[in-house]
DNA sequence: ATCATAGTCGTCTGCCTGACGATAAACAGT
DNA sequence: ACTGTTTATCGTCAGGCAGACGACTATGAT
C-alpha cells in the first residue's frame, strides 16, 4: 500500500487558530472574535483562517497574528533586540476530530502567541469585533453554553493556557509578555498573573537576578509603578532556566 | 471575510507519521520502515498513513500504530493495568512546509510513541520492511544525506527524541519503556539508553523509591539482571514527578 | 570458597528555596 | 519638613534535596 496514492487521499481543510495571550491589569487575557456568521454565529471564537496554498503553517500562523493585532513575531534565532511590539509564536497542538465543524473536515493547526500588553484591543484587521478577555471568561464555561467559545476553542484556549503556565517555569518566556525594558516587579507580576498566584518579591528577586543569562540590566531605572525607583532590564539570552522557577503548590 | 467559505479552500492531504521509541539493548531505538516507490525510494522513513475521512487524528496514530507493531494503545484514563503490550501515544507537532512532499501539499500531524522492548522487529503489518535502528544512526546524519530519512523525518525524529528525553525527568513517561513489572535498575536503564548518560544507582534508587506515587511494589523479586535479587515494581498512577528527575549537565 | 554482579541502605556536604527581618528611595498628604 | 505608604533590594536562617561515595546484602559463576 502506497502512502500517497494521489487519487486516495480524503481532503481536507487546513487552518490556523490562535491563542493569543496578553497581560492586562494583572489578569491573563486571550485575545476572542465574534463570529459574524452561522455556525455559533454571534459567539466568541479565536482568531484564525485558512492556510494558504504556498504557506508554511508558521507562515500562516504569524500572518493572522499581524492581520489580529499587528504584531510581528519575535526572531527567535537571531538576537534582535527586540523592538516592543513583537510577540513570542509557537505551535501548540493540532485539532481534527471529524465532528469539530458541522460543515467540512478542518484540521487546525493551534498555535500559542505571548505578547506584551497591547494598547488598543485590536489594531486594524479583518475581524469588525475583538476583544480581550480575561481567560477566566471562558476557561469557566463548561462545554457549549453560550459564553463558551465557538467550536472546541475552549479546549484550544485550556491547551494553550495550561501550555503558557508551565513554559515559564523552565524558560525565559514570560518575559514575552514584558515590554522591551521592565523591572523585575514587573515581571513578578506577569507570574503573579499567569499562574494566579501570589510570589514574595525577596526570593523571586533573587531567584531572577541570580540566575545567568535571564535578564541583563539596562542601567536606566524607571518608578512608573511607584515607590522605590526600580532597575530596568532586558530579557537575556538564556531561554531555558535551570533550576526551574517554582510554582506553588495550589 | 469568511475563514469557510467552502469555494476558497485548498485542500491538503493530511496523514499521520509516528516516531515510535523503545529501549534495546540499552540504546533507544525507533522504528523505520522502507520505502518501496518513489519519492525517497529504498530511503528508511517513519511509519504513517493518511488519516481517514471520518477518522480522529489520535485514532489514525494508534491505527497505525497497531498496524506497524501490533501494540495497543495504553488508555491513559482508566487505571487499567497494562496488559505488557500497550504503549504511550501522545501527539507530538505538525510539519507542513510547503515543499515536504515534492508531488503534493501534505500536513502531517505526527505522534510520538513510547513502548516496551518487542521481540520481533516488525509483527506483521504492510511495511514489508521494518526495523528498530538506534536513533543515533538517523540523527547524526546532516541534512538529505543517503544515510538520512526521507522528507522531513529526521526533523520529525530528533524533535519525537527530544520531546521524550525532556519528558521522562518531570514526569513517569519511562515506566512506558519497561514491562508491566520491573526493577528499579531496569528503569535506571532506561533513563541511561534515553539521556545517554550514567546514572548513580544509590542516588537513583532513593529518588525513584522516595517518590510518592511513582511506583508501586508488586511484592515480587527477579534475578534476572543477575547480583542480588530485585524487588519488583508497576507504575503507579502518578504522572508528574515533583521535584523531577535531573538531567546530568553534559 | 571466592569472585563478580546488582541491589539497597546510610552519611555527609553543598545548593536552593521558603519564610521573613531590615533598609532604601520614591510619592502623597498634612 | 515630617509621616505614612508603596515598591525595591539586601540579608539571614532553617529545611529539603541532590551529588558523591562508603558499606552491606544476596544472588550466580568459577
Amino acid at each position: 500500500m502506497s502512502p500517497y496514492d494521489p487519487s486516495a487521499f480524503p481532503p481536507f481543510a487546513v487552518t490556523v487558530d490562535l491563542v493569543v495571550l496578553t497581560v492586562r491589569r494583572h489578569e491573563l487575557c486571550a485575545l476572542a472574535v465574534r463570529r459574524g456568521e452561522p455556525p455559533f454565529q454571534g459567539r466568541w471564537a479565536l482568531p484564525g483562517g485558512f492556510v494558504r496554498d504556498d504557506e508554511d503553517l508558521a507562515a500562516a500562523a504569524a500572518r493572522e497574528l499581524v492581520e489580529e493585532t499587528g504584531l510581528q513575531v519575535h526572531d527567535t534565532d537571531a538576537s534582535v533586540p527586540s523592538a516592543g511590539n513583537d510577540a513570542h509564536l509557537e505551535q501548540l497542538a493540532t485539532y481534527g476530530d471529524p465532528k469539530r465543524d458541522p460543515r467540512m473536515r478542518v484540521v487546525s493547526v493551534a498555535h500559542l502567541a505571548l505578547a506584551p500588553d497591547l494598547p488598543a484591543p485590536t489594531a486594524g484587521g479583518d475581524a469588525h469585533s475583538a476583544r480581550w478577555a480575561a481567560v477566566e471568561t471562558f476557561l469557566g464555561q463548561t462545554g457549549d453554553g453560550a459564553g463558551a467559545l465557538a467550536f472546541d476553542h475552549g479546549q484550544i484556549l485550556a491547551d494553550g493556557v495550561e501550555r503558557a503556565r508551565s513554559k515559564i517555569e523552565y524558560s525565559s518566556l514570560a518575559t514575552a509578555f514584558c515590554p522591551s525594558e521592565f523591572t523585575v516587579g514587573e515581571l513578578r507580576r506577569v507570574y503573579e498573573a499567569v499562574w494566579g498566584v501570589v510570589l514574595d518579591p525577596r526570593n523571586f528577586h533573587r531567584k531572577v537576578t541570580g540566575t545567568p543569562g535571564f535578564l541583563v540590566p539596562t542601567g536606566g531605572t524607571t518608578t512608573r509603578q511607584g515607590g522605590r525607583p526600580a532597575q530596568l532590564f532586558r530579557a537575556g539570552g538564556a531561554t531555558l532556566l535551570n533550576p526551574p522557577m517554582l510554582r506553588p503548590e495550589v
